[in-house]
DNA sequence: TGTACATCAGTGAACGCGCGTTCACTGATGTAC
DNA sequence: TGTACATCAGTGAACGCGCGTTCACTGATGTAC
């Protein structure tokens, strides 16, 4: 399918606008516009809108998914006794990730922001789409983060998981609207890469905030408060 | 406007949907269908969808500025030589916010949801409506917050705030997936509070971790990694 | 007390519009004999 | 080497549909005289 130029030229179309509109607020006409194709060849080559919006998320997620498990193989020898850091995994993750973007798609703030609309658009053909074919390959980063705060239960470590996941997406997915605030109110621009810098101390203090507390209260949470 | 009943059948319908599934996916038919009313009531009692999307924030948003200001009146005192710590003025503004919508709405993940869908969802109105009407009144927990951590300058405070925004807002937005996603994963529900308890010590905790890179780091933020 | 008029919440049906999808078609390239 | 057919990328125009909005209208309640 990836042979044609129509299609390349399609999905960068269509990940440009759905980052920027959303899914259901882009319309067909105005990619295969702004692709400069017929409007009819969407549909010939996708099959579908659906088909398309789940084409955009694959030319990310399979080269990410098996760049990132390569990358996390390193750890694995090391791991036991002397596991990584929650900040070299961090790194290990934004660096991928952004690397990635860079090469199959418009960058990683497109990519973040598609992942946060994944999130919060109610597409749920696209969820499924995304648990069935990439919830396997994600595996692996669980067991690494087991050990990187052993002393969370598996249920903690899922929530403390999403709750870094859900930041980092709502950052980036909110990128352009925060620097501008940021802009307006301090008169200070930030770039991509310093929000990055920022985040990555606030995502390692939130995940041994949960470490300690978990700790320090055992099942009486109200105790650290 | 608030005094007619069908006002505010139309206001209920609306939140439920728009929060299940998104503002643009919310058709007026579907609205005025659950509501029990006639279709061209919205536009009889609110002018447009836009206004109608505007009023249902506004149910929320005008009682809880109110309250939430009140509720912090009382760290004011005990300001500058003891500040509130970080736990207290998050279960100040966590439980002010489950107080007001339950009260006023259909309960705090419906709010938290919709939240979540003003910044991800493209409505460019909604925005420009918050940041008019309620920006001024967020000014306070702007300030409360320069008090529990002083050694961050105002861009970082402002960044790291949103960060903690942008977790709360993510996983309420996100909560039955995510308890879905925890239920088939390890057999274990976590009702919503349990899930606030555990997001508290992660907030904390990434705003501490961001105030010791700021201690610790000045500028050179690469040497916490 | 009765009549005429104004106001207002709500209605039913229709409007035009943009949407995703479909379909018959074209023209270029490859393949079999 | 030439002819007939098949395959395939891409096209142009139309399809039906659901959308937000509009408009003339109804019926109840309030107000002036």
């Amino acid at each position: 399918m990836a042979q044609s130029a129509t299609v390349e030229r399609i999905l960068d179309a269509a990940e440009m606008l759905f980052a920027e509109k959303g899914f259901s607020e882009t319309s067909l006409r105005a990619i295969t516009g702004k692709a400069g194709v017929n409007l009819a060849a969407v549909n010939y080559h996708f099959g579908s809108k659906k088909a398309l919006i789940q084409a955009v998320f694959a030319r990310y997620l399979t080269p990410f998914a098996v760049k990132l498990n390569e990358e996390l193989e390193k750890y694995q020898g090391t791991s036991a006794e002397e596991p990584p850091t929650i900040e070299m995994m961090l790194k290990t993750v934004s660096y991928t990730m952004a690397d990635i973007a860079n090469e199959y798609g418009n960058g990683p703030s497109v990519f973040m922001r598609l992942l946060g609309l994944s999130y919060l658009e109610s597409q749920g053909h696209l969820r499924k789409f995304l648990v069935d074919k990439y919830g396997q390959s994600f595996k692996r980063v669980e067991a690494l983060l087991r050990q990187v705060n052993p002393e969370l239960s598996d249920v903690d470590r899922f929530w403390n998981w999403h709750f870094m996941l859900g930041t980092t997406v709502f950052t980036m997915a909110g990128m352009n609207p925060l620097r501008q605030m940021s802009e307006h109110s301090y008169d200070q621009d930030t770039p991509v890469d310093e929000v990055v810098k920022k985040l990555i101390p606030f995502l390692a203090g939130g995940l041994r905030g949960a470490s300690d507390a978990a700790k320090a209260g055992l099942s009486e949470t109200e105790s650290v408060v």
